[in-house]
DNA sequence: CGCTTTTGACCCGCGC
DNA sequence: GCGCGGGTCAAAAGCG
């Protein structure tokens, strides 16, 4: 990690050179009598001790001397003073270096994690294509429609690698994932994806909609097949539970609602949004009030934005975008492997917060959902407000302050925690068996509390989660964006 | 007038 | 096949 290699060169920095007498003492608090293989050095300072001594000494005879020693010592106040302030930039820029560096790394993981799963697919398919080739009659209608052009095919772009990863999930089951989550009806979900994505195209849509959902003018079966299975990549959830009295929380993206229904087991309305910040943004929001706590906002994102972002939305959205891309390919084997691969958003979590990042892969849709709303310990129930009036309605961006904090893997007490927070109603997807949840810190400082301390921060977090996946498809627009706003973050 | 919101209708998948 | 439920459409209404 350069910046840290960096931090540690700039905590090396003598901020004494220059004022003897200060580094003496500080010499004598650390080394004392300890460091013996330092004695003539030490001497060698004590002597310069001694005759700055005995100047003072010889000085205190006139009073000029003495005022232009006391300007002196001013002097060297102020230096220490400067480079004090100098370190104190130097690490707030580091921070912001850190930032920008782990939002990179999460995306390269989350494209190696591809890749790698990738090539294993291809390699597999490349024996499997030998015995195909013998028993072209077994193979299954879908590849017979296409020819048998898919086994040599390279994977130059998306479309023919999602194809790929498309045709392949159902044996990655076996070789990606844990024992935890080896059960998962993983073809069960492409499966209903297909079918959704099936039922969508019957559906007339406006002009400029995205390939996933554009009327099939290029009719070739494998692009349809690209088509479908990045429909499917998109199809990833992001669900955010806040607290908050409006009805929406404004994440910096312009949206339009286009529906609304009330959805079983909730008498509260279920609103649809359409990203309006460009003509045929796909992605798509739904706004629902918790029915057992309705102080709790339900946001729960989809798609890809076709557009550039707003800064507001850019300061997560690569995490919680790989978090997305890791739940889909089923690389992550565990909650460990995603805690320790940083593609939980580190920044993300408070100190101390009880951020819940859940990840499930069951039906309909994988789904991230962030819990913001608990708050058990950092401040009583009375002092605390369920609707807090500083919840941001306008937002601007991630405080860095709140960035590169550390989180701690806990998840083994996650079932712990949810049982006694009595928080199995948590996702608003049904939770199945290859559902997994990583809990940041069973210290649980609400991160509800931090929105009512930082108001930046979780509208920061929602606008990132408005912008998840997007990057995938735009990567050029947005990767310039993302950089510039870690930057702009203090500026 | 143009944009957004409302709201009933419609489509489709799914379970029985 | 039928009903239910989720999601979407699109005409009408509202609004600045």
């Amino acid at each position: 990690m350069e910046p840290l290699d960096h931090k540690r060169v700039v905590n090396e920095m003598d901020f004494f050179a220059g004022d003897l007498s200060l580094r003496q003492h500080v010499k004598d608090d650390d080394d004392g009598d300890h460091h013996h293989h330092h004695h003539h050095v030490l001497q060698q300072d004590q002597a310069d001790d001694v005759n700055t001594g005995l100047n003072l000494l010889t000085s205190n005879t006139t009073t000029e001397k003495s005022s232009q020693n006391l300007k002196e010592k001013q002097r060297v106040i102020n230096q220490v003073a400067d480079v004090r302030a100098e370190l104190e930039r130097i690490n707030a820029e580091n921070q912001r270096l850190k930032l920008a560096l782990n939002q990179v790394n999460n995306n390269y993981y989350a494209l190696q994690m591809h890749l790698v799963s990738l090539m294993q697919r291809h390699r597999n398919r490349v024996a499997e294509s030998s015995e195909a080739n013998k028993t072209e009659m077994d193979r299954p209608m879908e590849d017979k429609t296409h020819g048998g052009g898919i086994v040599a095919r390279q994977f130059m772009d998306l479309g023919e690698a999602a194809k790929v990863e498309k045709d392949e999930i159902p044996e990655s089951l076996s070789e990606d994932r844990s024992p935890e989550l080896s059960g998962s009806p993983r073809n069960t979900i492409v499966e209903s994806m297909e079918r959704r994505e099936k039922n969508s195209t019957s559906v007339p849509h406006p002009p400029g909609w995205l390939p996933n959902k554009a009327p099939k003018l290029n009719t070739s079966m494998d692009n349809e097949q690209a088509q479908q299975t990045m429909a499917m990549i998109r199809k990833a959830r992001v669900s955010v539970r806040a607290r908050s009295e409006a009805s929406m929380i404004s994440d910096g993206c312009q949206w339009r609602k286009y529906g609304q229904k009330i959805a079983k087991g909730n008498p509260c309305p279920r609103a649809y949004y359409r990203c309006t910040m460009a003509t045929g943004c796909p992605v798509r929001k739904q706004v629902q009030r918790c029915a057992e706590d309705r102080t709790i906002l339900i946001t729960t994102y989809e798609g890809n934005h076709s557009h550039p972002l707003p800064q507001a939305a850019m300061a997560m959205a690569s995490t919680t975008s790989a978090a997305a891309s890791t739940l889909l390919s089923g690389s992550m084997p565990s909650a460990d492997g995603i805690m320790n691969s940083s593609i939980v958003p580190k920044g993300m979590i408070l100190p101390g917060s009880t951020s819940l990042v859940t990840l499930s892969a069951s039906a309909p849709f994988p789904t991230v959902t962030l819990d913001l709303t608990h708050n058990p310990n950092q401040r009583p129930l009375n002092q605390f407000h369920p609707i807090s009036p500083h919840l941001p309605h306008n937002i601007t961006s991630l405080p860095p302050h709140l960035l590169g904090q550390p989180i701690y893997n806990q998840s083994k007490l996650l079932g712990t925690f949810l049982s006694s927070q009595g928080n199995n109603e948590l996702v608003p997807v049904h939770l199945g068996q290859n559902h997994v949840q990583v809990h940041p810190m069973a210290n649980t400082a609400a991160t509800a509390a931090a929105i009512t301390a930082d108001p930046n921060f979780t509208a920061a977090l929602v606008a990132a989660i408005a912008s998840i996946v997007g990057h995938r498809d735009n990567n050029g627009k947005n990767n310039s964006t993302t950089s510039r706003t870690t930057g702009d973050n203090s500026t």
